[in-house]
DNA sequence: ATGAAAGCGCTAACAG
DNA sequence: CTGTTAGCGCTTTCAT
């Protein structure tokens, strides 16, 4: 392959002067020429390893997220992809399967790279000497003071769940938690469907199953059997005369949201109409753009670019804020009443 | 950040010897051992661009797909990292969105980064000069007589769909093609939907719609709304006393499966009691596992395993051969009859 | 404006 | 077994 000592000896000019033309720096017209044509017929391409090795940088971001089987990350990548090639830089996906073995190989392998930064999406701790001098912005997840966070304003989709399920008729209000609690945003739905109970005198309770290597951002087949298993408990510990005692329940995925509604048809209690269910996150059905259930929708392009905008801050600049208050909606899906 | 120079002279060894350890070559124990706990010591981490200049490889594959928002990529390239994983190999993800410049863009940018080999799905023609002297192995689509290919057993998907329409009760079949027919594998579901037809004297009509920067693998909205356009034309065409000729379809995707069966719907047309509609792909709905409509099932890790292996043994021999007649697997969904 | 040369961090060939 | 050294391809400083 050629390199620009071919293209510079072919053109008859220093190896300086190609260097300046292929960085688009000014040199006279007639050499600058003569160095174009020799890199067209010569085939040549820049050398990433000699530029990054040079530069002590690569242009390479490392996007880590737990699964791609979770629907929440593909247009999360998608539109990371695209703020990422906006800005000249290039996506290195890295999947975890929420193993912290997996995270911290990847994490060196980032470092051994000189990756420029590191968009993380993961819930599991995280050994700080490795994340040491790396630029770095997580999704959901405060890792230490220093690194920005980027999420959905979680607690005003606790707000909006409990508010919509109360005023769509519920009276006995559940939510259903399966996440991790450690220092991550997600945990603060459950502050936001508390307090707007207590607030509006709705009965309510708050059941929470945490597990830091099976926090609900799997899909794996393992964790979905786990979450079958605690839905089939939770409904059978909770049933007084054959009907729920909750007529409203939030959960803290659409995932689950399904699994709960699939456990309490299969007792034949209805869902919306005895039951009434709202999950997180939104994402419609691939290939029909339909809801899976009724949801609070995070704005998964907005978290995108955000966090992205954030990391590429973090790196120019040294500094960048948490912005952990993007806004959430409801989707309307078949698991509430109209 | 520490060198392998810093290393050696806190170790009080040679560069070489540092080296070595770092490579698992086998030095005096002693040696080892101090080389071992300055490496700790100075948190060393060897630079993979030092190190990809010098041995002109990565240890990079770059996969090409056009979206994340077609369902059947997502898992594609979470077997695909995996099995890179395994072999020591990175995943560099490159998102084309059917634009021809930006496949361009990408293969250079592969090029440029020495990445060891390229996983292509694409189906817009390509300048060879791109792909040459790079190891690529595609999905779906032929490139060139030198390029390995993987792909599903398309024929006897075709023969599959037809047949069970037919077994399922359907009488006059059609099969609405909305993908690319240059060079390409799915077109043999063509070829196997007529064969069976034909040769059990079924009553069907294939109609054919292409367009090389639009072929079904987008999801993009344009995308979408053209097909929605096309299927609306379709039916209206179609129709006989309120009613649609043909009592069998076999789409190109479950996306477009399922645009037909909406279509249908709203004109009053009842899937599957009058038309029954068989997809491609089958890829389960995220989050519930169930399928979207009735399909032709790929199997998506099969796929992913075998092409990554077809490009590791290019890469590694010079030769690998192609692999299309990978099995698929009906579906049953909400499309078709018990 | 252009050329010469140093050096980024690493590996491997060679010499001792 | 260990150390020395050349060189991968590129950018950039410093002379000219």
């Amino acid at each position: 392959m050629a390199t620009i000592k071919d293209v510079a000896k072919d053109a008859g000019v220093s190896l300086g002067t190609a260097s300046k033309v292929i960085n688009g720096i000014h040199v006279s017209d007639n050499y600058r020429e003569r160095v174009e044509a020799s890199i067209k017929k010569l085939n040549y391409h820049v050398n990433l390893n000699a530029r990054g090795l040079k530069a002590q940088q690569t242009n390479d971001i490392a996007v880590i997220v737990p699964t791609l089987l979770n629907p929440l990350f593909p247009p999360m990548l998608d539109t990371i992809e695209q703020e990422l090639a906006r800005h000249g830089k290039r996506m290195l996906i890295c999947i975890s399967r929420n193993d912290t073995n997996k995270i911290r190989h990847y994490l060196e392998m980032a470092k051994n790279s000189r990756v420029d930064g590191i968009f993380g999406v993961t819930y599991s701790r995280i050994d700080p000497i490795l994340t040491e001098n790396m630029p770095i912005v997580s999704f959901d997840r405060h890792f230490g003071h220093e690194t920005p966070c980027v999420s959905s304003d979680n607690y005003a989709g606790g707000v909006m769940a409990a508010r919509i399920l109360h005023e769509k008729g519920s009276k006995n209000l559940l939510c259903f938690w399966t996440g991790a609690d450690y220092d991550c945003e997600p945990i603060h739905r459950i502050d936001g469907f508390r307090d707007y109970c207590s607030q509006n005198k709705i009965s309510y309770n708050i059941l929470s199953y945490m597990d830091y290597n099976q926090v609900d951002t799997g899909f794996m087949v393992a964790s979905s059997d786990a979450y079958s298993e605690l839905i089939k408990t939770t409904v059978d510990n909770n049933l007084r005369d054959d009907h729920f005692i909750y007529d409203g329940i939030f959960t803290s995925s659409d995932h689950v949201a399904w699994l709960f509604m699939r456990e309490l048809q299969s007792r034949g209690i209805n869902v919306p109409e005895d039951v009434q269910i709202i999950g997180f996150d939104g994402v419609p059905i691939s290939g029909s753009g339909l809801p899976l259930v009724s949801s609070i929708r995070q704005p998964v392009a907005d978290i995108a670019k955000t966090g992205i905008n954030l990391l590429l801050n973090l790196i120019e600049s040294g500094h960048a804020e948490s912005a952990t208050d993007l806004p959430v909606s409801f989707t309307e899906g078949c698991t509430t009443r109209k």
